[in-house]
DNA sequence: GTGCTACACATCCCATATCT
DNA sequence: AGATATGGGATGTGTAGCAC
């Protein structure tokens, strides 16, 4: 007993709509395109709920200004001697993330819609080096904020995650984490994950050998022990031969206070 | 520039679930 | 029971992005 010991891990949480997860647009995205997007997503959230408005600069029936202390930046997902450039170069390029949807019609007519998520970021440090500049338009935000439907995501473990893949499924499985058995097919998966439309792992072999079992393997933690204190949920799921259905079991576990044994 | 990692496959071999 | 289809494992190839 004496050889055990107690360890708090200090935990930062962000709530997302699990219908409007990442996973479901562009693969694209990298570990800090997808933590600011978050970032932007919690003062809107904030703000909906009435939790806090003091960074909302303006709002209308068509757009939103925003802004996001850097301070409050988890540093983590910056490289420490290059966080400037690395600002840079991820808000350059979450504006132009978009949103896609294509359908095609019996004829074979192919219908679209491209909407870019953010309309303006800025970060003029001469000017305010305390504030990132967002501007997101009704089209997006609304997709954003019904409330029953968020869930909580862990930064702590998005930043440990070294796979994008990991990350996307992690937000799928943390949004079903109110069910303890959910059961999706195939191709939902896929699309989720984006790779539907661009015609990727279109084998499951190939799609459970590449994504689905490191992302699972990674999600319980399995590969490495010394993080086996960053963990909340564990994931097991089976697919029978010839069906599409995969059945996932999500187990929450507790990951703020564990017991490890010294040696 | 080099080296590393993540990613998206393709291919080969083998085990076994499912069908006839 | 034997044939066939499906899926797992291992390996290899090429590309892209990133760090140094």
């Amino acid at each position: 007993m004496s050889n055990d010991m107690m360890e708090v891990v200090a935990r930062t949480k962000r709530f997302i709509n699990r219908d409007f997860s990442l996973g479901e647009y562009d693969r694209g995205w990298t570990k800090l395109e997808r933590y600011l997007f978050i970032e932007v997503y919690e003062v809107i959230k904030d703000f909906y709920i009435a939790t806090s408005d003091k960074n909302i600069i303006s709002y209308s029936s068509d757009l939103m200004r925003l802004k996001i202390p850097t301070s409050n930046l988890n540093p983590k997902f910056f490289s420490r001697k290059n966080m400037g450039r690395d600002l840079y170069d991820a808000a350059k390029r979450l504006s132009k993330k978009q949103i896609n949807t294509v359908s095609v019609g019996e004829g074979g007519q192919v219908g679209f819609s491209f909407k870019n998520i953010f309309s303006e970021i800025v970060y003029a440090p001469e000017n305010d080096k305390e504030n990132i500049y967002v501007e997101i338009t009704s089209q997006i935000y609304e997709e954003m904020v019904p409330i029953e439907s968020y869930c909580i995501l862990d930064l702590k473990l998005i930043s440990d995650f070294n796979s994008g893949n990991t990350v996307r499924l992690y937000e799928i499985f943390k949004s079903y984490a109110f069910r303890k058995k959910i059961t999706l097919s195939f191709t939902s998966l896929r699309k989720k994950l984006g790779f539907f439309e661009e015609g990727s792992y279109e084998e499951w072999k190939h799609f459970n050998a590449q994504v689905l079992k490191p992302a699972v393997k990674e999600i319980n933690n399995k590969d490495d022990k010394n993080k086996e204190l960053f963990r909340d949920i564990e994931v097991f799921y089976e697919k029978k031969r010839g069906s599409q259905d995969i059945n996932f079991t999500i187990v929450k576990v507790d990951p703020i206070v564990k017991t490890i044994s010294s040696k």
